[in-house]
DNA sequence: GTACTTGTTTGAAAATATATTACAAAAAGG
DNA sequence: CCTTTTTGTAATATATTTTCAAACAAGTAC
């Protein structure tokens, strides 16, 4: 089920759409002004967000690119009647598709059908569509599979080159060793869990300088993770 | 069992529903028209309110409206075909979702178990979803498990992690020690009730300040909250 | 005030998690 | 085949955490 964040401070207008998207049956959610909005946006991982253009604290062009700042989370913006200029800056600022108040529902609801749709495809293609990742220093050319530190190339094994590409394509996120099995070893693989910490050794003997912090942090009791 | 309240002047359809939702399993109680309804649902707890728009005595959206200055028992308007109109233009009244009739049963059935799965769902995933939880200056990303007062990063370990979690996603909820060694150390723990008051130790000892109140505080006889 | 209950603090032992190492088995590359 | 490299295991060492229990402090009831 998708999850629907409503931001927008006209009560009446905000009640309505919440009760006819949950008609439909998404998960919604509403908040009455743009800061609150913004913080709800930032805290959870919404589907769709229904921005507001005219919003009290922080105005909708503004919730949009802070949120862009940190999130590609699909906007459709909320405007008046036909004022060409904000839909113009609206897109400018980060929002996927917009509709000009007021509204049929039927029109909304049409809308947000599309963009799910989109950003599902989009999804599909970009996950193996990204051709590096990059941790500080370190990158990974996915094609040609090469890492550096810098300049200097570094030498990988299978495993290690798997092992740091998810470390790398989930940074900040820590990654318990059974996660890691099965990302790198596969889901029926039947080796020990020790072998995650002997290849986290091999891979921070060949990526790390002596005297400085690992790149890779051990978080006891729970896993392992790249932290920016 | 759920229990279910339906609000309808039409002896035949009020019947006929209450009939097909006790065949479902469900506990009901039938009120002729709104007066009586807005008594029964102030009353009595139900899990899912039916309530019928055009009432006698009261109609529907002003007990929706009644109820809702005191209750958030989920609601589901029935509406006629016509009056369509009505949740276009500035409705208010506080349901939850509406059908229109005259509906399947089936359709029925199948929206009251989605308002129940929802209403479900939103109380746990409140807490368990979001990807950060705030108190005061504390915050918590779950997934860096980075823990924050103010700008300072706090170091917990395992145990001391789950257990300041679990109290911020119940901020005001008073948690029995019990309770607490069933979230975080597992049901099945062996462990003496006295290792909470060690680690409520611990949390204090790392994330209060000298001089200042405790943000856990206890509750003689019954267990550790934190109070907003 | 005294007895009693409940919560706090402590230090040390026990349990666990992680790091490190050496080595054997398996795979890859000639 | 033989050599080299990679992979996985197991044992040991080290570091950290968890737990317990006992002493202490603070409330509560009489």
């Amino acid at each position: 089920m998708s999850r629907i964040l409503i931001i927008e401070d006209e009560k009446n207008l905000a009640r309505f759409v919440e009760l006819e998207l949950k008609h439909e049956g998404y998960d919604t959610q509403v908040e009455l002004n743009g800061r609150t909005g913004l913080q709800a946006a930032l805290d959870d991982n919404f589907d769709v967000i229904l921005l507001d253009l005219m919003l009290p604290e922080l105005n909708g062009m503004e919730v949009a690119r802070r949120l862009r700042e940190k999130k590609n989370t699909p906007i459709i913006m909320m405007t008046a009647r036909d004022s060409v200029i904000d839909r113009v800056s609206g897109f400018d600022h980060g929002a996927d598709d917009y509709i000009v108040k007021p509204f049929a529902i039927e029109e909304l609801l049409a809308r947000i059908r599309a963009l799910l749709r989109r950003i599902q495809i989009e999804n599909d293609q970009q996950k193996s569509n990204k051709k590096s990742v990059t941790f500080k220093d370190l990158t990974i050319e996915k094609d040609s599979r090469i890492v550096r530190r810098g300049d200097e190339v570094i030498n990988l094994t299978k495993r290690e080159y798997e092992l740091l590409l998810t470390l790398m394509e989930n940074v900040d996120v820590v990654l318990a060793r059974d996660v890691l099995l099965t990302k790198v070893w596969g889901y029926d693989s039947e080796v020990e869990t020790n072998v995650v910490d002997v290849y986290i050794r091999y891979l921070r003997n060949k990526i790390d300088r002596p005297g400085e912090n690992s790149y890779i942090q051990t978080v006891r009791g729970t896993g392992y993770v790249m932290r920016s």
